[in-house]
DNA sequence: TTGTAGGCGTTATCAC
DNA sequence: GTGATAACGCCTACAA
């Protein structure tokens, strides 16, 4: 481990200057002559050296506050997993020397997501990981931590335009494209196909429209003819009633109806009707592992579940920012995690998955 | 970081000893009188401490040699994936204080299997990583390493019962399964199935034997009045008139055949027959994200590989005996990858992909 | 602008 | 059996 590895120590060695200087051009502290600073870097250079990690956090002996911004999953339990993977994160992590502290906000109240917000800047974290379903009210955020030079990493809903450090999550577009190609392929003959949209906020309906294209995009492409006919319908659950109606008279009125693509996490909704209703020859695809939707899942009246790794996104998400912060090494503007397609068949490998190894590799 | 922390320093204090007796009991060093070890233990307990990784490996400054014996992927493409894993895990955790040493075998000579494994004894290393494809020349190799105490991890191939550290790989009958389901899912009118089980080699058959059976125990759940008629055909390359000839036979005696389902990763052959007979309507379903399946996935005529990710599978091993060697973990005797679905629409997120930071989390 | 000394938590090698 | 003590490679004072 040492014979081989270039060490600080060499490089000072080489260079004719102590291991301090070279520690000083490594990190850019200044107070170091042109000259010797050419030097070294040329030394360095030549040898290509690699820090040692370890070594290096733990002479730092600093520990990072790392604030997340997240969703209460008591409200949606789609959060519980980007939660459950920062935790994990933070146990793993803890040894290198970083703290995390959630700001949990409703998600469906912007004045809670402000507040929190609020409340997490004053604390004055040293990175922040958040998810910014709010649009125009995270700006302002944004720029003040900008401009007070605190990193900021986004997950789940992509905002990159403010300077956020790195994006992770879906590609919607993509995904509505995925979808698409499910249905289609287990409805060879043509037949009329409903995309729902169920029960979000217009802040979030810049995921939907983009899944909704990628779904039509894919259709385009294979049904130039527009042989399957793609109708769509934005359903909302605060009124049973109303939700009922809209899908009785959308049944009633198209006969060959066979698939259901539903943009959102409540796929189960559009199932539990279905099941009642008795019309089990539709088919069902949906997004996220939500314990209601495997329900569903494994009785087989959702056929698939497209899901993005939510853990994963909150585990990768504060693993970047200790990348960036403890190791100071480069981090990937954008990152989107695959587009796994979830059925009975392959779900247990990832409900609760336990690890992210593939993750590991980067 | 250190106030919350407890080191091994403030157990000794708490215990009245020295640093370097509680380090004994730590490591079962011995040359500790009963009475202080259980004093220690019982500090240790109340005070769950954790060791801090970092300050370990840097402290240990030794290097382990890890020793990989894999297939030669100029031989087979599939090879490629895990050998990649591995250089990029030696990559990322040389700094931990490991070094791979690969011995590469003909996959299809055994005698070359027996001289690698021979070499890599010889070489002495600290941990081995193998896929041991051969499984009647494995097991004196298995004995001989575990009387020397070398701790060995298995990858791709399932040998459990000789005192392998952990397997990682595929859950072959659940991808059969899963292989059952995609195809009925796109074919829910009945209809005859072909399983076609490609040039392997009897050692390998086990894998193949799983896949079929949970193939076939997905059809008799969800039909069991066999109404879908399953078949099945061994092909061999070596001959490829005696190949398209079978294949020949069996469609013209099967005119309502619509799916044929690979079990080996040369689905793309089938592609390719079925391309030049201009059979379009027959779907395939197959393994392995090599690049004659890209082919074929994108331009349609195989609609959908499942995959288990063998770089992940490499990298994922590697990591394992770092973690035992290095950082003395407990690792899982068993760890199988997701199956993951990959068709046109999501093969960007699985192919050559960079990162495996999901691993991360574990 | 530069060098030195001490410390991070652990391991390993000595004496005692 | 036990306790100092010097590494490991890097960082951070502080001194020069």
């Amino acid at each position: 481990m040492n014979n081989r590895n270039i060490r600080i120590k060499d490089i000072a060695l080489k260079a004719e200057v102590s291991t301090g200087t070279v520690d000083r051009v490594l990190h850019n502290r200044g107070k170091v002559s042109e000259k010797v600073k050419e030097r070294i870097l040329q030394i360095i250079e030549e040898s290509n050296y690699e820090p040692n990690l370890m070594a290096r956090a733990l002479g730092a002996n600093k520990t990072y506050q790392i604030a997340a911004l997240i969703p209460d999953y008591t409200v949606d339990s789609y959060w519980k997993a980007p939660k459950s993977g920062i935790e994990k994160a933070e146990k793993d992590l803890r040894q290198y020397g970083i703290a995390v502290k959630q700001f949990v906000f409703n998600p469906y109240d912007v004045n809670s997501y402000i507040e929190k917000a609020s409340e997490l800047t004053t604390f004055e974290p040293d990175g922040i990981l958040l998810s910014p379903i709010f649009y125009r009210e995270t700006l302002p955020f944004f720029q003040k931590w900008s401009r007070d030079k605190i990193p900021f990493i986004v997950f789940n809903t992509q905002i990159t335009e403010f300077g956020a450090l790195s994006y992770i999550g879906q590609d919607s577009y993509q995904s509505g494209m995925l979808g698409a190609k499910l249905l289609h392929y287990g409805q060879p003959e043509p037949c009329s196909i409903l995309i729902a949209h169920i029960d979000e906020e217009i802040s979030n309906a810049a995921h939907l429209i983009k899944k909704e294209s990628g779904f039509r995009y894919y259709f385009a492409q294979v049904d130039p003819d527009n042989q399957y006919k793609i109708i769509r319908v934005e359903l909302n659950r605060a009124d049973p009633k109303a939700f009922s109606k809209k899908l009785d008279d959308l049944i009633d009125s198209t006969p060959d109806l066979k698939h259901i693509f539903v943009t959102t996490s409540k796929a189960y909704d559009i199932a539990d009707y279905l099941e009642k209703r008795n019309a089990t020859k539709i088919k069902i695809v949906g997004y996220d592992l939500i314990p209601k939707n495997l329900d569903y899942l494994n009785s087989g009246f959702i056929s698939f579940l497209i899901n993005q790794n939510p853990k994963g996104q909150g585990y990768f998400g504060i693993s970047l920012l200790v990348d960036f912060l403890v190791f100071k090494k480069n981090i990937p503007a954008l990152k989107f995690l695959p587009l796994d397609i979830v059925t009975k068949e392959n779900l247990n490998y990832y409900v609760d998955e336990e690890d992210f190894v593939g993750q590991l590799a980067d």
